[in-house]
DNA sequence: CTTTGATTTGACCAACTGGTCAAACTCACG
DNA sequence: CGTGAGTTTGACCAGTTGGTCAAATCAAAG
């Protein structure tokens, strides 16, 4: 185990790839479903090499769900209070649509937690993801209040966007498969911005 | 192995016990996650009394798989070309929440294979499942050609109510964590109609 | 060039996994 | 009750898995 001076070059260029191979497998394969040659293989390195840079599995995981948590609800902590309410949830819908177009290893790595009952994650969610939501509900609340955009229930209407956005991502096997030739991210964001904008305009 | 002939009924309740175990294990395990030791203990068997009725792991899987595909695409088979069309699309919406509720392992299960790539699906997905969008897309596409409904992509609006029905399910745990005591399949229904009613209303 | 700490690896281990098999047991039926 | 087919199981096997360890190799500072 490298000791906890300044990480060397080395260590820094290691760790990086091990989590960058751990990406690539676990999303694909779930915790259980990865094994550590896998994923050591993937990043170029034995397996005892590997276990020279992180104590076990459970830690390589770990550590990769710390990191993408933050950047993960980094575009809805940026729903701005003061903004226009319809712009800025369509901003935030197209950012979540990038997410999943340019970072679709992490949605399927947080997708494969959820869907099988959360048992590493539940925390998290129980906290930090819980006061973030009910902070930008009663945000969506108060714009529903004011006329400002079209009632719906606030919680379902984050998670619609969670949904709709992520299975872009999630399904991807089945997107593509179904779209044929056709790139399903060229129609996806008007799409998506048509429907939320019908729904949420205010009516006359 | 029993013999082909009429099964007894040992073979129809344990085979029956074998699935129903299987279903549950798998779904929340995906397949690699999943042992066949932890589905015989499910299921009231010892391991190599379950492999007396099915020759492996994957043969369990592949029976759960085939019945579960047909059900799971009812809905969309009875989408009515000659119904009122919002009403139809309402109607599948629906039922498809009601799918999420009642068959919430059935979608995980599903979902667990997806989200790995569709590695044991892309063929009946390639197939089947391909047909059958091509088909209702058109009916959608005829349908907003002839102006009774909005226009929106047809596929597209395929895969949103899969997204926004199966969420309920798949994210089961995310969704009832951040719901806290509001069962999450109460406001579902009217949030979804009114979602699809805003967009799919033409317009005068 | 030497030394010292960082890095890498082959060999190994215990636990677990999917699956087999012969022997034992159970059950329906004559 | 006996008998043969249907059912169940303990013991076992080979392959895989996460993880360890001592020894070997490498890199950089003196």
């Amino acid at each position: 185990m490298p000791a906890d001076r300044a990480p060397t070059r080395i260590q820094r260029k290691n760790r990086a790839a091990i989590l960058e191979a751990a990406l690539d497998v676990f999303s694909s394969h779930g915790f259980r479903g990865s094994t550590v040659d896998q994923i050591a293989k993937a990043a170029g390195l034995s397996k005892p090499n590997l276990l020279y840079y992180f104590p076990s599995k459970e830690a390589i995981f770990n550590e990769l769900m710390a990191g993408l948590l933050d950047t993960w609800l980094d575009p809805l902590r940026a729903l701005n209070p003061d903004g226009e309410p319809l712009e800025e949830i369509l901003a935030y819908v197209q950012r979540k649509l990038q997410m999943s177009r340019d970072f679709p290893r992490e949605s399927r790595l947080y997708a494969n937690e959820i869907v099988q009952g959360a048992p590493r994650l539940h925390d998290v969610i129980a906290s930090d993801l819980y006061v973030l939501v009910e902070e930008k509900a009663q945000l969506l609340q108060g714009w529903m209040d004011a006329g400002r955009i079209n009632r719906a229930h606030p919680k379902h209407l984050l998670f619609s966007i969670w949904s709709l956005t992520q299975h872009y991502a999630d399904f991807d096997a089945q997107v593509r498969t179904l779209m044929g030739d056709e790139d399903p991210f060229d129609a996806a964001p008007k799409y998506l911005e048509t429907l939320y904008r019908r729904m949420l305009t205010p009516e006359s």
